[in-house]
DNA sequence: ATTCTCATTCCATATAATGGAACTCGATTT
DNA sequence: AAATCGAGTTCCATTATATGGAATGAGAAT
């Protein structure tokens, strides 16, 4: 739900991208009093940094003076997107799984508590595409979010899940660290994460970590199906499958590449 | 090319946003000195600024030293164009435009001097959907731009232009503020505006204005073609509707709404 | 080894962000 | 109509923050 700030403020900088954070994991249109409610600062402070914002086109005031994200965010996300070297190199590896399967197959990376969703590919494009890339879940109820977390440093995944805000989607969601640090054992030892309806119920499925050798980037990548189509055993046997295309997409990175976190 | 800075800037965000334009803007990929060439600030100062950048996920570390984008972007953008109403209320008359002509259909909106692809709809859908959306270009050699410059209060449309970094990219490109300005007087009359293969060789389309009551949001839509199958007299024929299509969108569209500028 | 170039860190100073209080504007109530 | 309330906006002395010149560190080229 919230962003999960992790050290310290980035000056001035940081606390105008907060602002646009909370505004981005709003569920609800927020006008300027519910900002001022959720960001601890100064009415006058807060006016004056949504007021920058607006200037420089990250932010829009909306006819019932709610704000939402402004467009030129669009051209950075353009370009971060498509110049992406990780994406890049997936690409191909996503686009075979899915022939294999013929279901949907997903791309994500870890950024703080949530995974993003860099790609996606699926069969009947009914539903427009673009609506998903960039598309955020949390981490502790995805199959890519899970086996993001799964190969990290224990202690760097314990610092992460001290900051997720858990939240009950499903029956199966879990909902407290423990249960979420046992089951990373698990995906560690097998190398397949799943998501057992955990976040949308009647959808499923089966994931595998990829990650950079220092592990500044970590995500994975999952074959999702509805449950009422494709059981838990059909899951499975996809399991060895995406764990070898997963392997090929960690081979294919460079030694290094990154950002920090 | 290089990104339009019309005002005074925007404090502190205002340089670091300004540093992710150029690194946005660049066709080549950006190393520090190439960064410190472009904006004229001290080493020490820059340098923090990116790495202000770089922590808050808006900018990323190739492995050749060199930025891009970072991927906090598109979980932003992401939520920009899904929350965005224009958009929203463009869409099913984009579709409709579509159905009729057969053809490419864009909607694009003015920043600056370049348009910014808010949205695309094609038939074959082989290259990948969201590769576009997001996507800018020049203002002077689209259709899109030129319609969006067409409605500006004329004081207002000579101050962008004179913004403008002209580059011939076809022997058709207009390549100066006077001849652009002519042509904005003929759209202004016509209601149409054309893009006679300026922008990319070969292609060509016919545009209408869509904006906001205020000329707050400024922008338009396209019917775009390859030359070699559409002839000019085709894209003539489809003039008057896609002029029909923008009027019914514009009458869509809140008495009030979207940024200033 | 030595000399470049490019990248990074440091710290006194100046500048820009801060935030409390006062003000405006509309809507709602008395 | 007048008064009250809530939300949004502006102002300005104070303080904290960004600044940038200079020194250091890291690689590559000679």
């Amino acid at each position: 739900m919230a962003s999960a700030k992790l050290s310290s403020d980035t000056g001035t900088l940081g606390k105008a991208i907060s602002v646009l954070d909370v505004i981005a994991s709003a569920q609800e249109p927020m006008r300027f009093k519910d900002l001022a409610s959720h960001i601890d600062q100064p009415r006058g402070t807060l006016h004056r940094q949504v007021s920058n914002l607006i200037e420089e086109g990250l932010l829009q005031v909306n006819a019932d003076q709610s704000y939402s994200l402004g467009l030129r965010l669009l051209k950075f996300a353009a370009q971060s997107w498509s110049q992406n070297s990780f994406r890049q190199i997936a690409e191909p590896h996503l686009r075979a799984l899915h022939e294999l399967t013929g279901e949907t197959v997903h791309l994500g990376i870890l950024q703080g508590t949530e995974v993003i969703y860099l790609d996606k590919v699926e069969s009947r494009q009914a539903v427009r595409m673009h609506s998903q890339v960039g598309n955020s879940s949390p981490c502790y109820c995805t199959g890519v979010g899970k086996a993001g977390l799964s190969v990290l440093p224990r202690d760097q995944a314990i610092l992460r899940i001290a900051n997720i805000n858990f939240q009950q989607f499903t029956g199966s969601t879990l909902t407290n660290s423990e249960s979420l640090l046992a089951e990373l054992d698990e995906i560690a030892a097998t190398g397949n994460a799943y998501d057992r309806e955990e976040h949308e119920p009647g959808i499923h499925c089966v994931a595998a970590p990829i990650y950079s050798a220092d592990r500044s980037i970590v995500g994975g990548l999952s074959v999702t199906a509805p449950s009422y189509r494709i059981s838990m055993d059909q899951l499975n046997g996809w399991a060895a499958t995406v764990r070898e295309t997963a392997r090929a997409i960690n081979a294919d990175l460079p030694i290094k590449m990154g950002p920090r976190a």
